[in-house]
DNA sequence: GGTACTTGACAATGGTATTGATAGGGTTCT
DNA sequence: AGAACCCTATCAATACCATTGTCAAGTACC
């Protein structure tokens, strides 16, 4: 049961270049490359240097999205919760992300885009 | 009954109104004010509207201000993060402090243990 | 009554996030 | 080989955020 969307099965498989990366999900190239330096995401490299992205690296993204676009939040303080993740051993973004989901619902009922690529 | 001497004994309790808060914390009223629009804090109020800080009020704000002027957190990631421990019951935030005061003593001890509960 | 507090508004400064363009050079594919 | 993409690095424009500052009209405390 292989999902339609482009998985290759394994989500940890580095498979799409940036520009491939940035389109899906829809960022400037520019903007990838900033994430890296700051230490957001770490992408693997070619032999010859060239980044490539896994699934698991887009649903990253994706997370650092959310967090800039919806919350606010800046990079410095996303860097602080995957520190913060780490040493915790836990998913607590993803209780913070049901909650930001569940105060959009509170105040309407939006009608919401859920998966959107 | 009488706490002794006024050094403070009872951390909670509202002492301070704001402008000797932000001379203690070496910050312009207006911030304080800031924060707490921002959710950050939450002083005490008296009868008439006056607000009155408390030791941990002041404390909680040293703390904002690591995150801001140290770390570069903005006040939306403050808030995440402030939500977080809350969530989680947990000074989740001393140890980031902790380690991000080790930043500059470390290289030293290479294991990373540190006391887990 | 004078000093300090309240909220609310407006603004200046400096920093961040994002996108964009550019330059010089390497990689991949046809 | 050539086209198209990648790499790093730099400069810049836009828009928003954080902090400080002030000014106004109103209320509280001594």
């Amino acid at each position: 049961m292989f999902r339609s969307s482009g998985a290759g099965i394994d989500p940890s498989r580095p498979v799409y270049v940036i520009s491939v990366a940035a389109q899906l999900v829809a960022v400037h190239p520019r903007t990838l490359r900033i994430y890296e330096e700051a230490g957001l995401i770490c992408p693997s490299r070619t032999e010859t240097n060239i980044r490539l992205f896994s699934e698991n690296d887009l649903r990253r993204i994706l997370w650092i999205r959310h967090l800039t676009q919806d919350l606010g939040v800046n990079l410095a303080g996303i860097k602080l919760l995957f520190q913060l993740e780490e040493r915790l051993g836990e998913r607590i973004l993803e209780r913070l992300y049901e909650e930001g989901s569940k105060q959009g619902e509170r105040e309407r009922t939006a009608a919401h885009e859920g998966g959107r690529r």
